[in-house]
This record gives structure tokens, C-alpha cells and sequence, in this order.
DNA sequence: GTCTAGTTTTGAGTTATTCAAAACACCACT
DNA sequence: AGTGGTGTTTTGAATAACTCAAAACTAGAC
């Protein structure tokens, strides 16, 4: 017996979050937010071709905008490992750090075991005020650990020998 | 009293260093390493300006090319902040960290607390055969922290008020 | 001294990203 | 509901950092 009429605009909770951080709701933003949310750890490629199956018009200057407009305001955490273009994801605010493989490319979230940021302090700061911490694992994943060419040197970023998973 | 003959090369211990990692003594290699012993954490082009001057005939290519030679056999450490090319730096071996100035780029070394690489595991490894951790503190350095304009939003990598000393 | 694998030069190409101007659209206000 | 203005996106171009490849050269083994 709820009323016939329902004139409320649908919550959209992803809208909702990009007014909330003071940006104008715009479809490109949504699609950006809508595809990080099952793909975490992607570069902006990614995203641009994700957003183009669902917004055919929009330009990679576009998601190269909207993905800095989101990070910017908190609603999206940027990555940047050492041989990869930049990274993304929506997981944010959490302070987690990232197991980087460092022959395939494959990334792994690792919690932080301290909680908020900055998690570690250096014994002499040298007059800095840190902010955050950031911390990458560079190792093998199981996979690249369990091939046996991997076995020796286990530090190389040149060759990839399976099929990369992110991105 | 000393024999008035001395036909023994002068030991060099930069080209000793690269002779023992496997490598042969070039000009350009040693220019390089020489470069790095005064100016820590300098990018190709900087180590390439620094090289001319004693080398003019080096090429940009040259010096990527030893420098990516010196530290595939750990005479020099490559480090990838977000948002700067990747610095050098002839401190090895002892795995220390970095602090970078979100404002103006300046970093400086941090001794790791721990020694040994990696200094830190997470909780779950995923399965990762980790071989590094590598923590780069983000904050202000002093003289940004000073400046009343940065006292608000302390992430800017944007805007650079000072001269930058490195690179 | 000769030879050869390793190195550098020369020249070009690529990737990831940024910049700028013009067209467009969200939404505050009437 | 219509309109205006500012923030956003498109369109088009440029850049920085780095990589690739072939030809010329050279350190060091013999
Ligand atoms: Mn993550
Ligand atoms: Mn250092
Ligand atoms: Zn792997
Ligand atoms: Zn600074």
C-alpha cells in the first residue's frame, strides 16, 4: 500500500557522493565511478575504454579530467608504480598499501596494519610534516613465483611472461 | 725511496667498481658515476647536463643507457616518485626510504628503522614471494611547511613556489 | 696487433599525460 | 519551466620521459 504516485528523484548513491565533494554530477563522472567500482587498480585507458561501452561519446581527455576532478576531492585514490602508468581505484580514505608483482604487473591491496595515515614515522622526519606513507611491496606473485624461468632474479620488469590481469 | 718506475695503473675505485660488476669501463659509465657521487637523486636529463661538461660528446641515449646498465647490477638505485621522472642515486645496498616534499619535489633520505630488506611484510603476502618494501613519506619539507600559503591543503602537487633543489 | 662482444651514437618512434580554445550542459535562480 | 553563468567536455594539438633499432665504435681477451 505504498502511494501510486512517486515523484522523488531515485537516489543515486554514486550521484549523490560526487555533489556531496562539491562536483557537478555529469555522466561521464558516474560512468568513471561505475566502472572503477568493479575494476579496482586500472590506468586511465582502461577506464576510457570501460566508460566508451556505456558512453560511446566521451573522449579520453575526458577521463583524464574526471579521474583528476575525482581525485582531487577524495573520491578516488591515484597509484603510481615505478613502470606503470598511473593507477586507479575507488577504495579510498582506508590508508591501505599495495603488493606490486614485479614481473607481470599483477597488484594486490594489503591493509595497513597500522590504521591511519601516516602509518610509519621516520625516526628524523628532517623538518618534514608528513602526511601519508606509502608503502608498495615489490615480490612474485604466487603465479609468477610458481613458474620456474622466475626462479632466479626475482627482480625483472622487462618481461612479462603471462597474461596481465590489472590492467 | 720509492722506485723511481711505477708502470701499475692508478686503482680507481669507481672503475674497479664497474669492471667487478661485470661491466666494462667506458667514459661515459664512470662520467656518470661521477655525476651521482655529488648529486644525489637527479634525474637522466640532470645526470646528462652534469656528464657534458666533462664528456660533451655523450648522448641523452648514452646516459639512459648506462644508467639503466649500472642499475641492473646494483651500482646505482632508481627511484620513481609520483609525478617526477625517475631520480638516481648511488647510495646501495642499505635500503633506505625517501621523503618527498608533495609541494616542491625536494627529498631527502630517511634511514630505514629496520635494515634489511624487506624492512616491512604485511599481514597476508596473497601468496607474493616479496623481495622489497619500498615507504615513500609524503609531507612538506620545511621550508613549504614555513610558507603561510601552503598552510592550507597540504597535497599540491601542482604549484611549486620555491626553486627546487632536486633535481 | 687483431678480433669480437659489448657499448655508444644517430635518428626515430612511442606512451602517458597535459594544455588550450570552443562547444556544451548542470543546476541555481527567477 | 525557462534562462544564465560557470564548470565540464570535446576537439585538436603539444609535450615530457623514455624506448627502439641500426650503424659506428671500442674495451679488453687472446
Ligand atoms: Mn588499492
Ligand atoms: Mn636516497
Ligand atoms: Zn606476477
Ligand atoms: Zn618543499
Amino acid at each position: 500500500m505504498t502511494p501510486t504516485r512517486n515523484d522523488a528523484p531515485p537516489v543515486d548513491p554514486l550521484a549523490t557522493s560526487i555533489r556531496d565533494a562539491g562536483l557537478k554530477v555529469t555522466a561521464p563522472r558516474v560512468a568513471v565511478l561505475t566502472a572503477l567500482a568493479d575494476m579496482p587498480h586500472v590506468d586511465a585507458d582502461t577506464v576510457f575504454r570501460a566508460v566508451r561501452e556505456t558512453l560511446p561519446g566521451t573522449s579520453l581527455q575526458a577521463v583524464y579530467g574526471v579521474l583528476g576532478a575525482l581525485t582531487g576531492v577524495g573520491l578516488v585514490r591515484r597509484f603510481d608504480p615505478a613502470g606503470s602508468p598511473a593507477l586507479f581505484e575507488r577504495r579510498v580514505g582506508d590508508n591501505h598499501h599495495h603488493l606490486v608483482c614485479s614481473h607481470c604487473g599483477t597488484i594486490r591491496d594489503v591493509d595497513c596494519v597500522i590504521g591511519a595515515a601516516p602509518c610509519l614515522t621516520p625516526v628524523d622526519t628532517a623538518g618534514f610534516r608528513i602526511h601519508t606513507a606509502e608503502v608498495t611491496f615489490w615480490g612474485l606473485c604466487a603465479e609468477c613465483a610458481a613458474d620456474p624461468r622466475n626462479s632466479s632474479d626475482p627482480i625483472d620488469s622487462t618481461t612479462h611472461t603471462h597474461s596481465e590481469e590489472t590492467p
